[in-house]
DNA sequence: GACCTATTTGTTATTTTATAACATTTGATG
DNA sequence: CATCAAATGTTATAAAATAACAAATAGGTC
């Protein structure tokens, strides 16, 4: 969201979420994880895993190497409270993390805002285009790349 | 496609268009890029770069290091000849280089074999959910991960 | 609490993927 | 054949991710 919000909301909601969600499914939100999913949450921009380590290190005043955070990652990827943005190797968090869903994201080229759309019709759209090619699906994603609202007002003028 | 098929055809009508879209496009196909293309072709499968690389050393018996390569790709993939998949760092023909057009892809997890579907039905539901965002499409990806009709049959016995 | 075990985190080194910067070669054009 | 732009060669390095093993920590059992 480019648009004004109350950003501090959005991280808290995030991580009540979170809190919630692995109470329920036996996961363990160790403060590391917790530290970097609320880093991931710091905007609604993918941030890369050197970015987390980077920040980490400002945080923590230690240095943390890199499987460090690759593992909190993979942890955070595996329960579903973040998504992986391929075409950028970065990471971002999940805004309906309670339902597992494809990851369909609009990303902006230019404030690089991403924003996830679970789309029905998509995904019955990729359904059928599957099931026409006697595919099964196991994994999903859809990454589209462009300006958003704000960024077409911005550069038009 | 992991059906039975004469390959050899597919390697040389990919290569056979290639340098008619070329010629037609003032782009030069030069004898690196054309190699290049048609290893990329020996199979359905996504190829890395670094599989290039080491199957051009093998080749032409001269080292050749990862900027020539990626020279190379930028410029088929800048053509529309091959395109990225993201998921796997790898590249892979284009089935309908003559027209520009989003890259669907269906990657079968158990052959790699990934085949292109370009459709419009899919196309069009992108394109609603991007207008009803305000966002405007540069570049999309659709990748989906799975098991092929083959595979499934023979895990299934 | 003491002990055991599985999970998590730390540490070091390395692999894989991609690019920067500059030198050399090639090929079209006049 | 001289010139210049495009393409390729070369060396070094950056960026992203993982392998392998060591240490610490959290829970469960006696
Ligand atoms: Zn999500
Ligand atoms: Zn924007
Ligand atoms: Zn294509
Ligand atoms: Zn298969």
């Amino acid at each position: 969201m480019s648009t004004c919000h109350n950003h501090q909301h959005c991280i808290d909601s995030a991580l009540n979420n979170a809190e919630n969600l692995c109470q329920a499914a036996g996961a363990r939100l160790t403060p590391l994880r917790k530290q970097v999913l609320e880093l991931i949450w710091q905007s609604h921009k993918p941030m890369g895993a050197y970015d987390l380590i980077n920040m980490l290190a400002d945080v923590s005043e230690k240095t943390i190497a890199p499987p460090t955070v690759y593992r909190a990652l993979d942890f955070l990827l595996e329960v579903g409270l973040i998504h992986r943005i391929n075409s950028l190797n970065a990471y971002i968090g999940c805004m309906e993390p309670s339902t597992k869903h494809p990851s369909y994201f609009l990303i902006c080229t230019q404030c690089h805002t991403a924003s996830e759309c679970n789309d029905n019709g998509l995904s019955e759209q990729i359904n059928n285009l599957s099931q026409e090619n006697d595919f099964v699906i196991e994994k999903q994603w859809l990454e589209v790349l462009g300006l958003c609202r704000n960024c077409q007002i911005q550069t038009s003028v």
